[in-house]
DNA sequence: AATGAATGAGTTTTCATTCAT
DNA sequence: TATGAATGAAAACTCATTCAT
């Protein structure tokens, strides 16, 4: 029984990776239930063994990424590092997210970044903003960062960077190698933080 | 004939202004043509008299969108004003003017992403970027701005922060009041130029 | 405009009567949605206009005819006729309606007086025995019927005469033509008034 | 193998059992074989051991219920009772034997009427109004029951009262108690016999 | 110009049945 | 025996688009 639960998991598995690849390349709009179910090499019927509805191959993908992510922001929020090194950190792993898994990220940035599908995930979202906003209200409390600023502001401004280069990583905009995703993440930290003019930014 | 004209270009905008409204409201693949058609009131049927197909509907809001702003933003890069400023009508502008219809924006740069009927265009999408990224380029060879940032990367962290507050608002996350946008802009412009980090930002 | 609506409603009768030869002679379950509409010479798409869906379509058959049914009903019992005319003329109302629209009854007798899709019309099924009921408590009220019998388990074996020789008709267990439709009246009227017994039947 | 064979035996019992229950509740067509496995308490896959499909199941829910049900009709015609004696068993039998899945017989009506799986079943089908018919017949011919009557179509409207009071049960528009099972029978009797009308009914 | 009836391709979903384990 | 994963035919329903009026 713990065989077959473990089997069962294994497949969900596959076939939500699959959903991932396919949605990733057409769009869930576009993608129609058989494609998934080809890309994953099984009938269309399987999927239904699986998961209730279309919608919900994309609701599992959303908060199988999220969960995790949470997570991840968790533990550097109670690292006890500095507000720029916590900052980073954040960076990094969104940023990076996109070198490791592509297609995931596509996706929720095509499907539930954007109004799309899932409104009701709006929520979640804003979780990730809460998380940066907290570090850079404790950055301003210890005298680290500049207290004048709106935190939630400055926040929303974080995160639409670190998300703009996604999408332009998606969208194929502007390269994406390893190398563009760490000058991203060094130039996001250094605009953020030191300022864009001149004499502003103090060496970090 | 031109009042023909006229009167038919009058009912074209109409129609585009209905479209734009539901396509903000449902997202462009979820809504039919019939809501379109109902939020402007008239029958479905007369859609088909002044477009083609209800993608040329988007492609429509598109170009009308799109040709505004862009003229707007040559307007701004040809004024002659400091970098900073003209960053800061970048901003006005695009916060002002997306604030009635972000989500239009969205869905079109999702379906610009997806290559169908849009995928022609995605030259446009980049265009924004790449007058912010000229503004800056051009401050730092003025020696306005910092010269070591890639202009490129800060006008993507510029942008993406303006689109964040964008979809911040359209999910309600954030208050959205007149007072909200102009806060926004001068966090923003706060943020990217004078950086987060205390000594940083000496007043611009 | 009234036109219009006169045309639809028209049009409306005839997707409805295409759809009581279907249901007829398949049964609803085994009808499918296209096999009424090729039976009517529309596309399947046209009934969505006229009908939200398949059970609609089964529901209005059964609402049309019901209605009219219990007008009837309501006639003979404000006719001020004695009991026993008055239940001649519910059989022969009933009965015949299996010579006049012999596709109606079979719908409504397999999958409307049959507990099948539609058990919320119960109430509806029960306004018909109500309707004897009353006119046998009459009956006894005044003196013309036996005052021993409870009305409501005699009615039920009155309606359950009528719904039977139907039944048999639509499954063509009897013969049923004109003369055993008026064979069936008459001796229904007979055995449930008169009584099989010998000497019971007191000459009507 | 005996014992394998009564083991299996008790099982395609218990099998039958569930889905007679399941088909009186949803109906044949609605039901799904996995309901019927669930309420077995097995899995779907077991019932095609014990059965070759779903309609199999309903051909021998009818086989069995039928079987037993014409050689209790064949017992009370052979007893030598009068006529009003055999009827009264006859309406004992049914109400009773029937009240636990009166659905089924419905179902099976109207699987036989639609000529599917069991469109070769009719003539049995027919047996049970056959045996009323014989019974009244021999009364008829030995002086206990009116002769002027139609045999056949008599038969039907006592067999049609009996089912209506059955339809009446499942439907909940009358009480189905031991005594309301009773007092149908009673009734019954009374009205087919002795008459509704007043002086008719001579007490039996 | 304007309407809405009519079409039919396309999609999701269900479920009886099979079969490897 | 017993399970439930796997299949795929079948069916309801949607909606962009056309066209007679």
């Amino acid at each position: 029984m713990t065989d077959r639960s473990v089997a069962q998991e294994a497949k969900r598995r596959q076939l939500l990776d699959a959903a991932v690849r396919v949605f990733a390349r057409k769009g869930f709009h576009t993608a129609r239930v058989g494609d998934v179910a080809e890309e994953a090499g099984v009938s269309h019927g399987l999927l239904y063994h699986y998961f209730e509805s279309k919608d919900e191959l994309l609701q599992a993908i959303f908060v199988a990424t999220w969960t995790e992510l949470l997570e991840s922001l968790a533990a550097v929020e109670d690292s006890g590092e500095p507000a720029r090194e916590q900052l980073r950190q954040v960076a990094a792993i969104l940023l990076r997210s996109w070198r490791r898994q592509p297609d995931v990220v596509r996706v929720i940035v095509q499907e539930i970044g954007r109004g799309g599908e899932l409104g009701s995930r709006s929520a979640d979202l804003r979780a990730v903003v809460d998380s940066i906003e907290r570090i850079i209200r404790r950055g301003q409390e210890s005298g680290e960062l500049r207290a004048g600023l709106d935190a939630r502001l400055a926040a929303t401004i974080f995160y639409g960077g670190i998300d703009e280069f996604l999408t332009s990583w998606v969208f194929g905009l502007v390269p994406d190698g390893d190398d563009a995703v760490a000058a991203a993440e060094r130039t996001l930290l250094d605009v953020v933080c030191g300022g864009l003019a001149v004499g502003a930014g103090a060496p970090a």
